[in-house]
DNA sequence: ATAAGTTCTGCAAACGGTTACACGTTTTTG
DNA sequence: CAAAAACGTGTAACCGTTTGCAGAACTTAT
């Protein structure tokens, strides 16, 4: 015995069409209906079946997210932040990870329509620059885009401030007397990558001081393998840096492992701020100085920036820029 | 003009019955035709709504992964697992992570029934020994467990070998002459946390040693803070561990941390061993010895074992054992 | 008491597929 | 060469909702 609405109609001795309202526009139908509907639902603890709904409305809640991958709390973070927002709103998340995943096409354009997902949050470092429009040119659903280009127009996004972030970072060093700073950055072609190692530069120029192409390294996105060969690859300039940049915790913690293992004093031969501060950043030995960036925050407001624009005709297009910090811990 | 089957059937001149009949068993329908209207499919790269054919099969291919958190890269690598080997499959997964969403019901029974979700691949402490078969007893769907009691009948369950695991880190710790072992154990209630202290008391038993109860610390499942509280409170005994063997490395990195602040010199001082190897174990300074969980499979196994008993109405009930391995790295 | 509103409710079509059944066509068989 | 079997396709019911439309029942105004 399936509990659909029309046994629950059967029940109150009314047509579904009535309980469909009793549940969606109450104010439409006799209290006295009402209630005894209401009351039925209760017991038999019954929900409408979303599919029936999704076909009938063209609504399904259901919202996808990409990340690069899980493994990384950041990401993992940004997803439980915006799992949690979606639920509190009746909507469910459907997490797509594209490192485990193959970056292909990533099968979610195709998804959007079979499983009619009804809005799109992007994270990430997959969008590169140069197909990223592209790339956003295909969805036609409302998108959200976390930690990326506030250059593009017309798309709300949520970001933090890199800029602030790596001014604040870059500036402190200086001003503690490095002249050498090393780079360790994301790959290349990332939004973020850019914008972040722009303000590096700017920095730079305020100081007059030059950045040494030769320490600025590119890398993967966060891999500690990937900061790891940085960092011994910085090291053997022939001026090695005193300092290091590196644009996430996870190429900070693996270009610390390696300094370590060249036998380096942190801080006192190389001082290294990360990016993020992921709960791992303090706990590491020695403790992570860092660029605190709220994920779990990020999460939340890119998933209610994606539902104003769900529900709202005219949501405004909105940049939100969240706010950073940065945290001096054992290694500065 | 939306692609659906009507218009595909539309411009191949057919039914729409012979168009589903073309994509669904093809065997049936006349090579000819067949080919026609493939081609237009993939011309138009029509792809069914996932929400139709849910509501006329019953059959959503809607998975749902159950984890703790995805702030820690173990659950992290389980769910890119599971996402993988689902999404091969033409399944989606939907993630809980029910500490940012408020552990209560988790909500999940309501979804099974809302959306449709298939199957459940159930994983972490959320489920404890008391209130764990009463949760699955609400549960009407297929249901995989990973890492969890293979106790339980009736249940296809992924889990690694725990019991091996633990033996091997205890003996090993005796043998390099340990009297003294400390337990940092996550919540007393779990079950994995059950079987491994059950692997260190046989241990002790056939060594004919004493486990001292003051060396058990139970804490939270996995985390930083709580492992270096735990090691705290081990170190105020009158006679402290030499030796630390934690549930999970990030009880452990926790433990490490508190012991390093504590002046104490690793290994020399204290030996510690934790469990699941995450990425960050081997690049913790000094570098965590644990023993090796291959989460990634787990994930995989878990899924594929859930799709068999989807499709396969006889799929026996499996209990599937990963071989782990230990690692002995920089603290022992 | 009747006309004109208001409420409230039911009917039925639609959403986009799947599939049992029936029917017309072709092939096989004795 | 007719009867039987096999094949290919279309018709229509169904899955569980939502919602425009129409009509019934009740108010209110005249």
């Amino acid at each position: 015995m399936p509990i659909n609405m029309k046994s629950i109609a059967a029940q109150a001795g009314v047509s579904v069409a009535t309980v469909s309202r009793a549940l969606n526009r109450p104010e439409m139908v006799h209290p006295a209906t009402r209630e005894k509907i209401l009351a039925i639902v209760e017991d038999l603890n019954y929900a409408p079946n979303r599919f029936a709904q999704g076909l009938s409305t063209g609504k399904t809640k259901l919202i996808a997210l990409v990340v690069p991958t899980l493994n990384n709390s950041f990401f993992g973070q940004l997803a439980d932040g915006c799992q949690s927002y979606l639920i509190s709103e009746g909507y469910n998340l459907i997490i797509y990870s594209y490192e485990e995943y193959g970056h292909k096409e990533l099968g979610i354009i195709h998804d959007i329509d079979q499983r009619m997902i009804e809005g799109l949050i992007l994270s990430g470092s997959g969008f590169y620059l140069d197909t990223y429009q592209e790339m956003l040119n295909k969805i036609k659903i409302p998108v959200v885009l976390v930690e990326n280009s506030p250059e593009t127009t017309g798309i709300s996004s949520v970001y933090i401030d890199d800029v602030a972030g790596m001014t604040m970072a870059a500036q402190y060093l200086i001003n503690q007397g490095h002249k050498q700073i090393g780079i360790i950055a994301g790959p290349e072609k990332m939004l973020t990558t850019d914008r972040r190692i722009k303000a590096v530069r700017n920095v730079f120029k305020d100081y007059h001081l030059n950045l040494n192409e030769k320490h600025v390294i590119f890398g993967e996105y966060a891999s500690l393998e990937s900061g790891a060969t940085a960092l011994q690859k910085l090291m053997k300039n022939r001026k090695p840096p005193t300092a290091i940049l590196a644009f996430n915790d996870i190429l900070a913690i693996g270009a610390l492992k390696a300094a370590i293992q060249l036998g380096l004093k942190i801080p006192k031969d190389l001082a290294i701020i990360g990016f993020d501060d992921i709960p791992m950043a303090a706990y590491y030995s020695p403790a992570l100085s860092t660029i605190h960036s709220p994920s779990l925050d990020l999460g939340k407001h890119a998933a209610r920036l994606l539902l104003e624009k769900l529900t709202e005709a005219d949501a405004p297009i909105k940049k939100m820029l969240l706010p950073v910090e940065l945290i001096l811990r054992e290694t500065t």
